[in-house]
DNA sequence: CGTAAAGTTGAATTCTTTCAAACACGGTGG
DNA sequence: CCACCGTGTTTGAAAGAATTCAACTTTACG
């Protein structure tokens, strides 16, 4: 993990656009980003943070893929949700804690980690409310999940993954038509949907014989939208909600 | 559904102790009670609001019980959480956007309705940093439910759920002893975790036969609260993260 | 080129669901 | 006071989805 002061790095970033990242930049001058914002560069498999430390203020992805994740007492890892670009992770209710889960990375990525203290409430109320807004969205995200997961079938949990990060690459900008970078392992699918690495296996190959989609050097294809779109449902209000809007 | 203002109900509110109640107390002026608090008294069965609604600001549960559920397209509903006495619900995102999911009283309720709005973050940091706060909470109790839904058997399951409904009544001291208020009925249990009533039935069954905790009239009694400690595994730290702390 | 990690396959088992039906309880009205 | 009704709970038996265990194949990478 190298890190790095880097004077208005955000005015250059991909992710300044939309979102936290949007407000920030508004809003942003040399002390708050002198002080608050550090950058750093994590290799493939490093974490963020581990399950248990504790630190200050969050983190904002700037580039790559990262997962949310915690292991039982049993050594079982639960997945709570990958991370894309321009997201906000590691925010927690009360910063003196341990965290309750770790963040890994799984690309190479760049992460900028930002100090909040409630001093920056007042000072910067705006990126307050973003910061309200983008944890209403993690929740609504997790919500998501939890509903699929308790009422559908496996073929049915990974048709819904598929679209909503195919959804959420889109509105970043990270998917070419219709294909999309797709670096996660079969068992990082199996844990964040509450199935075994093999039934997970055996799922993805009904889908792909049923020509939903295909998958190759870490690359999938969606090959019928629409038949997987009739596999999820209409959730298309909130499938992209995750995604942390302009204004 | 009736409604009333009522200057400085805060001051006598049994929530006042705690969490964002003790904030609002703490920064409260005339100004912010009467243009921006609204109490409701919603009666069992009653939605405060419905999946789809649209409304601003966000509510606190005053007293009794809530659940928070989502209904699919096929009709099965999912419980998201039930929220307990002091505890915010309704917080979204874009405030504009119908609402992910309905909130409804399963017992007689006392609801206060916040109109937060982005300039309530400009006049009362504190709160806005309370809020950051509680929806980070919100966040993590969903997925710890998440993971036990994942990870664990329909035993652990509902051991978990009544561990955890138990540890944070007693924060709220509203549970004597071992015995706490059980208002769920067993359909209510089955849509939080994502089994069958049926199933639901047959595991109650089975915790009461083996003497962890007994049901009778809407009243729960833990008969052998290391046994259910066992079952579910020491979460103990972020069991009762959910409630609203001190400071 | 060789080792470790990731993916694949089969068969048997287990947990949970589904379907169907009966029971208990509280409230209502005759 | 009792029959009736609806909601919530209980039970049985069969079917199904996902897991477990064990082995094998492929891919990635130093």
């Amino acid at each position: 993990m190298t890190s790095e002061y880097s004077l208005k790095a955000c005015v250059i970033c991909p992710n300044r656009h939309y979102g936290f990242c949007l407000t920030l930049l508004q809003t942003l001058d040399n002390e708050l980003e002198k002080h608050f914002i550090k950058k750093l560069q994590l290799p493939a498999g490093d974490f963020a943070f581990r399950q248990g430390d504790s630190f200050h203020g969050f983190f904002i992805l700037k580039s790559g893929w990262m997962l949310l994740s915690r292991l039982t007492e049993e050594g079982k890892r639960q997945v709570l949700r990958p991370i894309l670009p321009g997201k906000i992770f590691g925010l927690q209710p009360d910063q003196q804690a341990p965290t309750f889960y770790s963040a890994q990375a799984i690309q190479d990525t760049d992460v900028c980690n930002i100090s909040w203290t409630i001093q920056l409430c007042t000072t910067h109320p705006d990126l307050a409310m973003r910061l309200i807004w983008a944890s209403a969205c993690d929740k609504l995200v997790t919500e998501m999940y939890l509903t699929q997961i308790c009422q559908r079938s496996a073929r049915e949990r990974v048709a819904f993954m598929v679209l909503e990060l195919f959804r959420n690459l889109k509105l970043r900008g990270l998917s070419k038509d219709n294909i999309m970078p797709f670096p996660l392992k079969q068992e990082d699918i199996a844990d964040m949907l509450g199935l075994t690495t093999i039934h997970v296996n055996r799922t993805l190959h009904a889908l792909k014989s049923d020509g939903l989609f295909s998958i190759h050097q870490r690359e999938l294809t969606i090959l019928d939208y629409e038949g997987l779109c009739n596999l999820v449902g209409s959730i298309d209000k909130y499938m992209a909600y995750d995604y942390p809007m302009k204004s």
